[in-house]
DNA sequence: GCTATTTCTTGATCTATATCAAAAGTACCG
DNA sequence: CGGTACTTTTGATATAGATCAAGAAATAGC
């Protein structure tokens, strides 16, 4: 079993033949260091199963990047503003090391619906649950001091600190690098 | 035409008889001002369409109450941990004046999909266009200062600021009340 | 309509976190 | 390898925004 079955089929009840039809449309596919995924103003034609590797999603503010979100293993990678409405997408997203995806294209991606009727309902639960990580995410951002900010995601993603830039992670939870640097110093 | 299907209509490629298989089911109800629609700790087992009236969803964080999100007019009502992943919800969500919605219950929400193939898509759409709101709050929250978050809000959702106390509006975009007064004093 | 309660504003402080600058550490590449 | 360019740390300082406290205004209840 592929990670991308094995993923899906962690997730939500489906029959294997139903995974053999997914698996059998995704190709595998890699992104060196430092290539881009994606660019702002571009309209992504690609849903893309993180394989192994590590990419930043980050949107320019004036001089700074915002990091949105680090992706690795096991994440789905697109931007549904694109896929879904058929908009430009803000976003930069850039490989931090080099990169495997299991990968479809738009269309194929549409027709993956026909022959699997219940893939709607696959890739419903799957944004519902990505809703629920953004809403957790707004209310951390609200209600944590960056002390917290910093602890949580030390908690939830700790391999994070071992395979990616400080000064990233400080971006992805609202904080300097300095401050990230002192809370790491005072939790030592 | 009711507002649910005028809306589900301008947003969704949806058939007349569809529309009239989804909003056949979705009775509607009320809630007196201060009344709760949903308590933490409670598995939501309601999908609602909100007609008229101002909620607040909120969540206690120590001795805070922070505002999630004012929901009014147009915007579906749920808890998506709770409809799809069995979860109880985190949040209050109360009424701010007196509301009306649409209603349908879990049991009905799940036959909606036997009855109409499409549903699943319908509502993966509208999932998909509300993460997509999320994404860009936290990006907000990441990138802007208090007095931009003010003008963003302000800009997007100018009737909020009219029907609802700002103390909560001031909790939603991550600011105490003082901070939004003085905003709002410095560009009268 | 009048009082009680809640919400909003204003001013005076305080503090968490940003910014700036430079040194120390680490990774990359010819 | 050895130098060049990033990244992280550390210290000094600045500042956005919080907190505290009190008064003004609005709202709700009787």
């Amino acid at each position: 079993m592929t990670e991308l079955e094995n993923y899906i089929h962690s997730y939500f009840k489906v029959f294997p033949d139903e995974l053999t039809v997914i698996s059998s449309l995704f190709k595998l596919t890699s992104l060196k260091k430092g290539g881009y995924f994606l660019k702002p103003g571009q309209i992504c034609d690609l849903l893309s199963f993180h394989k192994s590797g590590y990419m930043r999603v980050f949107q320019p503010k004036g001089d700074k990047k915002i990091t949105q979100w680090i992706s690795y293993k096991g994440f789905f990678i697109t931007d549904l503003r694109c896929i879904h409405f058929n908009q430009p997408t803000p976003y930069y997203m850039q490989a931090l090391t080099d990169c495997e995806f299991y990968t479809i294209t738009r269309d194929e991606y549409k027709s993956l619906a026909d022959r699997l009727p219940r893939w709607h309902e696959i890739e419903k639960l799957c944004i519902a649950s990505y809703f629920t990580v953004m809403e957790d995410r707004v209310f951390n951002l609200l209600s944590m001091p960056a002390a917290e900010r910093y602890q949580h995601l030390l908690n939830e993603h700790p391999e994070l600190f071992n395979q990616v830039p400080l000064q990233y992670l400080a971006s992805m939870i609202g904080m300097s690098p300095e401050t990230l640097s002192r809370l790491r110093k005072s939790t030592r």
